[in-house]
DNA sequence: TTAATTCTTGCTCACTGTGCAAACTTGCAC
DNA sequence: GTGCAAGTTTGCACAGTGAGCAAGAATTAA
């Protein structure tokens, strides 16, 4: 996993999307979304419109750059649960190492939850995003065997990820009165998988 | 229910809704989504561009009218439901009345699921109006007592509605060999949280 | 150094979403 | 029916968007 393939034109690319990422939340939480053009963003990073558009097809999904990779993230961590973990059970291993892995509150990611609850046009994106991962993620979890069938596995990772979406909701709305990890995973210990 | 307040207006308006629906799903199917502009579907309907904006915010949102519909009359359902039911029992019972309020399957229903699966510019409107009836449909079942407590009944919310749309999705990639109720009862009956 | 590859940019164009004001339609009370 | 209030449709204008294309710049590999 540490071979990245890292010549400068990848690390050149990959520092002007985070770039362009971190201007279009920033600007956002200042203006809201809306009071945000696609140029504004551009600007601010020192790139033309057009390169913007290499970069991401629109605002919504510069904004949510991070909660994409986070999500991937999540997947590949299942993905290295051991193999001998039932399946849910790997899946709640994997959203506590997602959390343990960085710092809590990840300032940035709460900037993005508050963005969402605004702004109901990056909850749909959101959504996409991780309907997208959801083929992946169920994939990951029929690789794994335990016997489950592709439809408990296409369920369970749908399930999965509304949990998960549903504990940052939750722990918005309650000002983090409680760590979200621990929110997350009482609500993933709160289901009955059969 | 029946008594419907049905002036000429409300009346005309509801037609006018329904045609721009149709019209947008039709030429969709035909054409693929991206094939079919706003203008298009206003001449269709004969209505210039200006109007259809009244009526819808956008392209995806018209062709998921019926959609937004008919989760809006899953959750009435739901609230229908007799008090003494258990909320996931209540849940599944919804689902099944809803399904058996309409011929199975519903030919504009399987064309929606089939653009869904095309556009996923669609699925991502589709998540965010999930979303929004998400908070409607935990409000019902707080109403309706059992004991469950705010976070509970949101996840409850969250699952069931994403077992809903799995069961969509998983019953047009069998190409329908099992009638979508029994799938989606099947797969309500196998997960549900506590 | 050179040649090939990849990235950036500006230009253009069709399409979109919305504010506004003028016409038009409908509802309702008389 | 007439007339007025309330609601609806339309055209117009305008800023913003996303994408194709080709010229030129930067990076890579030889």
């Amino acid at each position: 996993m540490e071979a990245l393939e890292t010549t400068l034109r990848t690390r050149k690319k990959a520092a002007t999307r985070l770039s362009l990422h971190e201007a279009a939340l920033r600007l956002a939480m200042e203006r809201g979304l809306d009071g945000v053009t696609v140029e504004d963003i551009a600007d601010e990073v020192g790139v033309s419109r057009r390169t913007f558009s290499n970069y991401f097809a629109n605002k919504e999904d510069a904004v949510l750059h991070a909660d994409r990779e986070r999500t991937r993230a999540l997947v590949a961590l299942v993905e290295g649960r051991p193999a001998e973990e039932p399946p849910w059970q790997a899946l709640r291993a994997a959203a506590s190492e997602l959390y343990r892995a960085r710092q809590i509150p990840d300032p940035e990611w709460v900037a993005q939850l508050r963005l969402l609850r605004r702004h109901p046009s990056l909850l749909a994106r959101q959504a996409s995003d991780q309907f997208a991962l959801e083929r992946d993620l169920a994939a990951v979890l029929i690789t794994r065997g335990h016997g489950l069938d592709d439809e408990l596995a296409r369920l369970m990772a749908a399930t999965f990820l509304a949990a998960v979406r549903t504990g940052g909701v939750l722990w918005l709305e309650s000002s983090g009165g409680q760590p979200l990890p621990d929110l997350v995973d009482r609500l993933l210990g709160r289901f009955q998988p059969r």
